[in-house]
Formats: C-alpha cells, structure tokens, sequence
DNA sequence: TTGTCCCTGTAACAAATGTTACCCTAATTG
DNA sequence: CAATTAGGGTAACATTTGTTACAGGGACAA
C-alpha cells in the first residue's frame, strides 16, 4: 500500500493502523462513490484524484457543491459514518481516483487516541463547511455568469488541465441551469476572448 | 451556575469540569454575539433561547443561514476555535439569550478526555453541516414564495410564538431580496388566508 | 451509406425577481 | 400641536433567467 501521499498528515502509529486496517479502492472517472441515501460504513480518504460532491433535490435538479482532493475525506460522509444515517448527497469521480476506505467504527476510537487524527477529521469539518459557504455565497450573491466563470476555473484547478472535456449540458447540470442559458452564456464570453468552444470541448484562456 | 439544561447530554466529570472552566453570558434581543472577521476564544455553549446566523458579501448584501437552539453551538464557530481563523459569519440573538462561554483551548483535550464531548461536538458540526445543506436548497430550488413561507414557519419555531414582530424590510435582508418583492408576496399570502398582516407584526394561522 | 442521436447555436417568448417612484398612514420627536 | 420618520401598498418598468422550438453538423451504428 503506497501511503507516500498522506505520510505527512499523520503520526507512524496511526499510519501502521490505517495500512493495516484501511483497503485500497481505485475508482474510474465517472463513477459514483456515494450516492443519495446510502448508507456509509467506510470512511474513505483521498489519495489521488478528485471526486466532485453534488447535492440533488426530490425533481432530480441538482447542484455542483465542491471538490474533494487528494488528503481530504468528504466531511458529509463522515457525518454518516457518525449517526449512520444516509448520505445527503452524491460523490462523482471527476478523474481516476484512488483511496482508502477506513471502517467507520475506528472513527470514534482513534479520536481518542491520535491527535493527527482529531486534527485531520476536526480540520476537515473546517474545509467542508467553508466550502459549502463558498457554495452558498455563489448561488446566493453572484449572477450566473460570474459562476460560471467561477465554476470553469475551479474544474481547470480540479483537473490541473485547461483544456476541459464536458458538455454545456453537464455545466448546466451542476449549476442548476439550462443548456440553453449555458450556451449563451459560453458564446458571450468566447467573443469576449476568455475561452475557445469546440465540440465536447472548452479551452480556457487564462 | 443553572446547568440542568445541558446535564444530560453531558458525562459528570465534564459537567464539573464546564462548570469550572465556562463562564455565564446573557445576551440581549438583537445584540451581536459574533461579528464578521472576529477572533473567537470562546466555545459558546446556548443554555436557553435562540441565536441567528447570518452570512454576508462585500456588498452588504445578506442571507440567514439557520437558527441555533439551546443545548447547541455554532459550528462555524468550532471552525475559529480550531485554527484561530476569523468567523465568516455574523450571530445575532433572535430573543433574550444565555450561553456558557468556554475557553477554546479546552476543544482538543477535552476530545480526547471525553467520549459525551465527542459526542456533542461532532454531532454539532453534522447539524450545521445539514443546515448549511438545508439553507443551499432554499436558495438553489425553492422560489421566493416557498423560501418565504418557509422562513416564517422556522422564524415561528425558534420564538415560539406565531405573532411575530418583525418588518418586512427586516425579512427581505434575511432572504436577500427587497423590501417590495417580500411586500408584494405577503399580500398575496394574506389575501390566501395564510397570515394576517398589521403594523411591525404578521400573526400566522398554522 | 443512411439513419439516428447528441452537441451546439439562435430566436422568440415567458416567468420570476428586482428597481424606481410615489402615496398613505402610524409612530415618534421636538 | 406640527414636523419628521419609518413601515407598508401599489404600479410601471427593467433585468435576469428559463423555456420552447427548430436547424445544422459531427459521431457512430446498422
């Protein structure tokens, strides 16, 4: 198991324990960690990749809450593995992503006994909440373009590429829009200068 | 010291322990018990009545995010403790309000010492976590009309008193939107038989 | 190759929300 | 008391966003 990655944020005692209790996952781009209503009994942790977590009302509209990456877990999952409740929301691979899945139960333990632990879990809790009020302040105070424009620089940074492959239907999907709008809205900032439009394609200028 | 209002929630050593090491607040309707940017020190505990918590822009601009009840806190306040970051929001008392101010530093031995503050503190951040989820469907799905409906029904829980004293200016900061828009749907509410309208007051039938 | 499906562009229109302006009246202040 | 201020009602209009409809071209399978 190459826990190179995460080797920082913990002490050797909880890395011996997580290599030996945690297992590998490797998970494609496309498919769904987690999905709405499920039951978690896995903590997982991020290793490589990027997972984007997406909230969904009862019509099947949906919204783009944040990326999760590498060294983080996903505070919403924990809150699952906690009262074993079921997941709030859905984790999408964005890209081939590899993590290790740590038994819930250790949770409550290890908090007890490892201080890179509480920190890790506490400071995770910290990020998820802010991330969620980044996503409150966008679909609150800011006009749809300016999320948009938000929300293709934030993929670029996801994907550490700025040639992005997605359709103006996905983006309309994630901010809760329509296709139509998205693609006025793309060809405006394209005679702007800000990016290129192609088929299946978006090549950012920045 | 009154503690009986959070004597269950807690083991009696850490009982003890908060009696020893918290100290008593009292907060007057609409004084601001955490402001934008502040440093927080203190773990505020609510004994009795009820705090709202306010997101706001650059631009002034604002939203109500949710209301915190007794025997909870404010887990965006957690965050501040944690790592010594200023709030990113604004707590204002909703009506008269006690709390028991505890010393942050306590946060992480106390994680370790005890299993009820464990407890306490990781259900306090999935409560806001669902808050702060509920607050993104208000704003993401609902329209104006059920965000409104929606905000007085939660507005008649935390005061317990379905005559509420309160503007409509008052209620279209809450909501970020205008002082005409909340007027005109009021009206429109009241003609339906839902509330009944008068001078700084809307008295609510359900 | 042909047919089908998906992606994109565009126009015309509809709905929701915000803005400005003005009025009336209750409450408060001097 | 008069004067001022705050809360609320309403109309007309502007802006933003969503919807419907349709057309053209690329990708792909039969």
């Amino acid at each position: 198991m190459n826990l190179e990655a995460i080797k920082p944020i913990f002490e050797t005692n909880l890395l011996a324990e997580i290599e030996k209790k945690g297992t590998i996952r490797e998970v494609k781009k496309g498919d769904v960690l987690v999905d709405l209503g499920e039951q978690i009994k896995f903590i997982p942790l991020i290793i490589k990749g990027s997972v984007k977590v997406v909230r969904e009302d009862e019509n099947g509209d949906g919204l783009l809450l944040y990326f999760v990456d590498y060294g983080n877990t996903c505070a919403m999952t924990l809150n699952c593995c906690m009262k074993n409740t079921k997941s709030e929301i859905r984790a999408v691979c964005e890209i081939d992503t590899t993590l290790i899945m740590i038994p819930s139960n250790l949770m409550d333990l290890w908090l007890s006994q490892y201080k890179t632990w509480r920190v890790f879990i506490l400071s995770n809790f910290q990020n998820r909440l802010n991330e969620l009020l980044k996503a409150i302040d966008s679909v609150t105070f800011m006009k749809l373009d300016e999320r948009l424009e938000r929300y293709l620089n934030e993929k670029v940074l996801s994907q550490k590429n700025n040639i992005l492959k997605i359709t103006h239907l996905e983006i309309a999907t994630d901010l809760n829009s329509s296709r139509v709008v998205i693609s006025r809205l793309l060809k405006k900032m394209e005679k702007n200068g800000s990016l290129l439009l192609g088929r299946n394609t978006i090549q950012m200028n920045s």
